[in-house]
DNA sequence: CGGACCATGTAAGCGGTTACATGATTCT
DNA sequence: AGAATCATGTAACCGCTTACATGGTCCG
């Protein structure tokens, strides 16, 4: 339910097409949430029909359309009711950590590889953030321009406060993913050492 | 996919029925792995017809029966091929970081509340791991104890270094998540602040 | 004119959730 | 006799993935 919702947060910015959507999932937003093309636009029909959009066919070239959804009061309403709610959370599922207490059962290079790739994987999504963190306190990130233009300005601190909140957040558990996983290839080899002697 | 290497790694240990795996994940697996019932019967089913397992029926009372599972060298097989695989990571999607990053939106007293169920979240989740590695480390869990008695005494000290290390980084992560949403109480005060003056 | 990009979907399948359904055993 | 527990599923639904499919526009 909560791609409802993320495209929600997109369009109380702007109006946008489908495809203009899948592009921000695919970039600037692809780093908090995801979601293929085939999974936006019947998810925006629905939304459609729902009320929380109204759907307007917009002339693109001589024989082209498009269709650009702007968000209703209907929309806005149900945006700000889910951003009051208390999400629940989930049972625990984490392959990684499944594996990882298993890890007796692995050859050693290909538990070392195995732990590589998540220092590798952390390293480059903290990458990704720290960028948007630059961007955020450099004034340089388009769409949250855009949000700010539409905001009042003593909300604008409050506004990027959050969001770099949310960054910030991300980047410390990729660190402590890196940290975790670099701890584990320590153990490795104190664990070969060990076995050696 | 991972219901079934779950299953499989608990199956390394001894024979269980459905009903055994199932209060597994209840209790000390469900820490790593949770799965309701309806999932776990139908995948047992389909993985003796995988060859992964033998179903061996069992009397028990004078009309009652059950189903016990024995792990076969296939499904042996299958679980180190696995455990050598490296895991394919998923994109991001965060429900909780997609909310933080507009939390504008929220009413200040809702905000506070979903940070306040995060922390309390975690910390519930910090205590159950806390207990595991005590048990591990004090040697009172049941099952460890059982996997330990099937593997040379050389393999004991690495067996359970592996659990540890599993535990210690969903604490650490605990740990973190508590952190970051007691920074995002620390702002919501701030912004307060800034607010009234 | 061709290649990159804009634009919008359908369809099969999978893992997981939620609710429902049934009956035997063991213990007090 | 009744409660707790043991035991095993089915069925509808949902969000998401993967693969496939089609056609227009803009720019060099």
């Amino acid at each position: 339910m909560s791609l409802r919702y993320a495209l929600l947060a997109l369009l109380t910015v702007e109006p946008m097409t489908g495809y203009d959507l899948s592009k921000q999932f695919q970039s600037s937003v692809s780093h908090v949430w995801h979601a293929p093309d085939s999974q936006i636009y019947p998810e925006l029909r629905r939304m459609e029909k729902d009320g929380l959009l109204e759907g307007v066919e917009v002339a693109w070239g001589p024989r082209g359309k498009k269709r650009e959804y702007h968000i209703t009061d209907a929309g806005l309403e149900a945006f700000r009711s889910w951003m009051n709610e208390t999400l629940s959370y989930p049972p625990e599922r984490d392959p990684v950590h499944l594996k990882a207490a298993y890890l007796e059962w692995a050859e050693p290079d290909s538990a070392r590889a195995q732990l590589e790739a998540h220092i590798a994987n952390y390293i480059e999504r903290r990458d990704d953030w720290l960028q948007k963190v630059a961007e955020i306190e450099g004034g340089t990130s388009i769409i949250l321009g855009k949000r700010l233009a539409k905001a009042p300005v003593p909300e604008h601190a409050r506004i990027q406060a959050f969001k770099k909140f949310t960054y910030d957040g991300l980047i410390a558990r990729a660190d402590q993913e890196i940290a975790w996983a670099e701890s584990g290839l320590a153990l490795l080899s104190e664990l070969n050492r060990a076995s050696d002697s």
